[in-house]
DNA sequence: TAAAAACTAAGTATTACTACTTAATGAGGA
DNA sequence: TCCTCATTAAGTAGTAATACTTAGTTTTTA
């Protein structure tokens, strides 16, 4: 709960791979800010844009730290999760690059109500609270832009409340395969983003073994392969067709 | 799904019951346009204000709909939701006096993500979507406060996320009559807002016979009382102490 | 080659479904 | 205004389906 962890990333910064950029030769057009750079205001702000380095495994947000500022996603994959009853980890939602993450923490919370965790070596796009208000209150678009992500989440939130309620462990679970798929894409015929079988089940409201026999299943029925820990799709049409009464398309 | 809906509601003026009150003498403190009146841009805005009546059980938002505008509830009940399987309803939440509605209507969405249905006679004010765009690009503070309280329902929406996922049948059920009993308070003993016990399981994400069966359970175990339809609470510190593990305390 | 993760299976608990009875509510007519 | 009937909702119970727990083995990964 310790709020240095934000430094021990900062410090890190021996990695080479991950080449930094500022935000006008930023490649990141999906990101908010990079689209609001003709604002003076946003323009102004982002000299105070920090970077920070994340390896893997890293817990860069902390859950009940208090909230300092907010995250833009340059480059990575990042869990952000909420912890439940005896450590259980429910899965919010898995970003990628030019998301925000720990938005959650604006609107009255006091501290971050998520915990955010690289799921491999990542950059971030920091602006601490007071910089970030300041735009806020000045430019309108900018905030206007922000305010339309939170409609946006807000209904994918929903979304996923009416499927937990609604949907079995297996149609949750194609519903997670297909996220993730539509999200992040194949590699050599396999999803691109490798979890494993708990955080597919801390995604889906289930437990591992429940994920295990499903997808187990899943093979037997010849609707998907799996070689370790990966996932090949196989017959893409016939899993959405599973869950397509739940009408349930939620992009990103 | 025909638009005329609204034009039927805006028809019925006969009852007198409801007092109609312009935006400057509202009594409604927790309105957010009442907040932001000393705003220029707000207080012209309200000019373009409509005020819409609605029965009990009468539905103002179209599932599916076209979006139109933004409602304020000014005077009564509504409760918000979303169509399932089977036709299955699973209720999004409960609203009263000086909360939005059809607010998940901006965003990329085309039309109304929800419905709502007046659970009594209601007194509501519109706003149309052109003019309310208007002003959220032009006046910040007031694009602000609506983001803040987009924020914040996220935060609720992921608690009930997580509640749903992690939480039993029967902690489900006490938590939502905790949930209206907090929000809507008590009469003579009992929770103020009378709901059908369908009502609850579309809230809690189960089926009527369960909260059926839970609250004939509460019951035996003196922890509430029923007289018909009405449920009333009789050791809510017990009530509490039972899901106070899962540390779920959702305000409003 | 440890350690971690995937997988399997049996047993248990929970929850949903079906079919039914009983109580409460509301509308129309005397 | 009260009564009756129809309708709606509450309540009960048994059964079937689903999901979770536990305890283990096997495979994969670092």
């Amino acid at each position: 709960m310790l709020p240095s962890y934000q430094h021990n990333a900062l410090i890190e910064q021996k990695d080479t791979s991950l080449i930094t950029t500022a935000c006008g030769t930023c490649s990141n057009a999906r990101c908010l800010i990079k689209k609001n750079l003709n604002s003076a205001a946003v323009n102004t702000f982002t000299k105070h844009r920090k970077e920070i380095r994340c390896k893997k495994g890293q817990q860069f947000i902390m859950e009940g730290a208090p909230v300092t500022g907010l995250f833009f996603l340059l480059k990575g994959t990042v869990k952000v999760l909420r912890t439940g009853l005896h450590g259980k980890e429910q899965i919010v939602r898995f970003a990628k690059e030019g998301e925000i993450i720990g938005h959650r923490g604006f609107g009255t919370e006091e501290s971050y109500p998520i915990g955010a965790i690289a799921l491999e070596d990542s950059l971030l796009c920091y602006f601490s609270k007071d910089i970030l208000q300041e735009v806020l209150h000045t430019d309108p678009t900018f905030t206007y832009g922000l305010m339309l992500f939170y409609a946006n989440e807000l209904n994918k939130s929903e979304v996923k409340v009416k499927s937990l309620s609604q949907m079995t462990v297996r149609e949750r679970i194609i519903d997670t395969l297909l996220y993730v798929n539509r999200k992040f894409g194949q590699n050599n015929g396999f999803i691109a983003l490798v979890l494993s079988r708990r955080e597919y089940a801390d995604y889906a409201g289930t437990t591992e073994e429940q994920v295990i026999r499903v997808l187990s299943a899943l093979k037997k029925e010849h609707l998907i392969t799996t070689k370790g820990k990966r996932i090949g799709i196989v017959h893409l049409d016939l899993l959405k067709k599973e869950i397509s009464e739940h009408n349930f398309y939620l992009d990103s």
